[in-house]
DNA sequence: TGTACATCAGTGAACGCGCGTTCACTGATGTAC
DNA sequence: TGTACATCAGTGAACGCGCGTTCACTGATGTAC
């Protein structure tokens, strides 16, 4: 059976088209086979059936209380044919935490304009807003393992934002205001960047739409507030 | 069978003594019975047990998966003497949400004095960091559900941070640098130093205590740069 | 104080259920010639 | 192109286990007189 097989048992799923994948004319084009890797196609899509189904109820439980099987019945799928991708949830799981920090990442990223001009502010935060609104599955899953049950996501998590403060910190290095600032300092400010933006993401995934603005606004003022501090900032002579 | 009977299923359990609770003198001091709570008093000593016993297993999973009969085994009771005390599990993650936001709401109130000085800053944050020490249990629950996959603990614990939010932005405005300012400004700050505490307060629970110098230390700055932010912040001015 | 009855916190057996994992298997896909 | 064999993704039955909840119960505590 494949991913969007006849199991009928999940009432509600996407269908996909599980054959006829080739669609380009069958002229013989070359002398290799014109459809050679169909059966690891497939086998790759099952892996994705499955790390879509686990997402989707870790929309509503944490990674802790969600079962294999409910994962292979969301994705269509006998609960054997999990063992032919991974050796448990929890490889599932480092998985998981690799492609959702691919977005935070690149979220992240995206903030790195913060530390300018208000102009640049207000851009950044919408930019951040876009991008929670369009990873929402991945980031509530970052969101709710960074602390959660497991240990191992909680550590994958924990070391791949350590990273992200880390960057950031080289990244303002290079901005006119910051000169003569230590690597301390730096990351001072670039983790209290970091965590206003996490903490943005993670109130617009609680909150109704019509909340969002108020939300975005407020995470504007902050990184004002926190921007018209550095500019005071006296590097090093704060905490003698 | 007491919650400290002789059940002898979960190995290491602290024990209480669940007779003999009356320590003062027999002398009949009133017409009223000397001791005559005993049975509500026992009951509740169970109820404090279950309690304790939920706490010490979230440590180290969320409340999601967690399940009844560990929490009555690692109570010493046995499964059925838990709808003695709560009509479900559900019930008694409320119950901790308020006993743990009873904490958290006392950490708050210590980081109120926090908005002045220098001095102020590295007291109150030790302050702080003292009292997540003492009550590491409650601050890793609240911490862990606060974004959890329980949708009635999430909504609960959004609900006191906000109070705590509110009522820290009231008490910022008695300041002199921030006469003038209105209410919406004064959240902006409060939210951003209750998020920079509660993220103090996670990382340390997470971190080796060697650790916990070097993110104190950080947190020290990261309050002093948003409080140099406030000497600069023109009320209403930023946003137009 | 003493006795007879009521209350009720906690027990232990029983239930049906979903779980993770194993196993031998099926049949479509891939390959050698 | 056609045939014979190998590979391997996915299947379905089976297992023992811990789960939440029910039920009739026990016996210590509490109360009325």
């Amino acid at each position: 059976m494949s991913p969007s097989g006849s199991g009928g048992r999940s009432s509600t799923r996407s269908s996909r088209p599980s054959r006829s994948r080739r669609s380009s004319r069958s002229s013989s084009r070359s002398e290799s086979s014109e459809r050679a890797t169909s059966r690891s196609e497939s086998k790759e899509l099952t892996r994705q059936a499955l790390l879509r189904a686990a997402l989707k109820l870790l929309s509503r439980h944490s990674f802790d209380s969600i079962s294999l099987r409910e994962v292979t019945r969301e994705a269509g799928v006998s609960p054997t044919a999990f063992y032919r991708h991974f050796d448990d949830m929890e490889e599932l799981g480092l998985v998981l935490v690799e492609d959702a920090l691919g977005s935070l990442r690149q979220m992240i990223r995206a903030a790195r304009s913060v530390t300018d001009t208000q102009i640049n502010v207000r851009r950044s935060v919408q930019t951040l807003a876009d991008y929670t609104h369009d990873h929402q599955a991945h980031l509530r899953f970052i969101a709710r393992e960074r602390y959660g049950g497991v240990k191992v996501l909680r550590r994958a998590i924990r070391r791949e934002i350590q990273l992200f403060v880390d960057e950031l910190a080289v990244d303002v290095g290079q901005l006119p205001e910051l000169q003569g600032w230590s690597v301390d300092d730096r990351r001072v400010l670039a983790s209290l960047l970091v965590e206003t933006a996490v903490h943005m993401a993670v109130e617009l995934l609680e909150a109704r739409d019509d909340e969002h603005p108020a939300i975005q606004r407020r995470t504007e003022s902050q990184l004002l507030l926190v921007l018209l501090g550095v500019t005071r900032w006296q590097p090093g002579r704060h905490l003698d």
